[in-house]
DNA sequence: CTGACTGCAAACGTTTTGCACGGTA
DNA sequence: TACCGTGCAAAACGTTTGCAGTCAG
């Protein structure tokens, strides 16, 4: 994929098969944890070593492009850092829905109160997802 | 302090002398890391073990009384789920400060835009604090 | 060609576990 | 008295580090 390889380069990061491969994955899935991105990618790349994946995903980070988001469980999970949302996360079974809010407008609510400039927000609702408030 | 015994009988906890000291710190110091928590019940109670202190703010998450946050750089801090509160976090520094607003409107503005009922919301703003914006 | 990246193994700090003992309800 | 909680040590866990070899620019 082209514009990747053109994102890291941007970001002054040598664009390898490994971090190619952890980007696409990342955007293709939305929010996974380490666990979850190392499986996925080891069918692609056998010899990749979960030190690298550490090591790429924390120079993402550094760079901008990737957002780890800690929930309340105290698992991580990884992002890329391009849309504006939100995560909605069930009590119940831990599972993550993205959704799309008006960021600006709540930003600007709470920074009317708050009286600070923030440059990032991070917004998490915990609620029961439909599957576990079936069999409740 | 008769409440903080009576809110762990509430939530069927036995009131130890242990967990009573660490809801104490908790209350009086808004939002502590593992080793400030433990430092500081050790002068009160210093045959206290770390197992104890982990088992017994697990035991009180479970319950709800007590809330994990996980920061960016991976430190873990602790604090009572009492107060409606957000945080403010420098990206610099990682310093952490408390901050009330009003919850209950910005749960409103964002039920609207995502049509779910959330039984927690929890925010984080990232920002530069005062110090470290002063040595930019 | 050179510095940055990879893979591996070992190290690290944090959190959890198992078990005998002690204290609360 | 019965059971939950404690303290200790050891184990497990997730993440980082050091180093030799490799590859992208």
């Amino acid at each position: 994929m082209q514009n990747l390889l053109e994102l890291l380069k941007k970001n002054k990061l040598k664009a390898t098969p490994q971090r190619i491969k952890i980007l696409e994955i990342l955007f293709s899935s939305g929010h996974v944890t380490i666990d979850d991105l190392y499986e996925k990618i080891k069918t692609y790349l056998p010899t990749l070593s979960l030190a690298t994946v550490y090591s790429n995903l924390n120079a993402m980070i550094k760079a901008g492009i990737v957002k780890s988001v800690k929930l309340s469980n105290n698992k991580v999970l990884y992002e890329c850092n391009l849309n504006d949302h939100i995560h909605l996360v069930c009590k119940k079974c831990n599972s993550i829905k993205d959704e799309f809010i008006d960021k600006k407008a709540v930003l600007g609510l709470i920074e009317k109160d708050v009286g600070v400039n923030a440059c990032d927000m991070e917004i998490n609702l915990y609620y029961v997802c439909p599957k576990c408030s079936e069999f409740e």
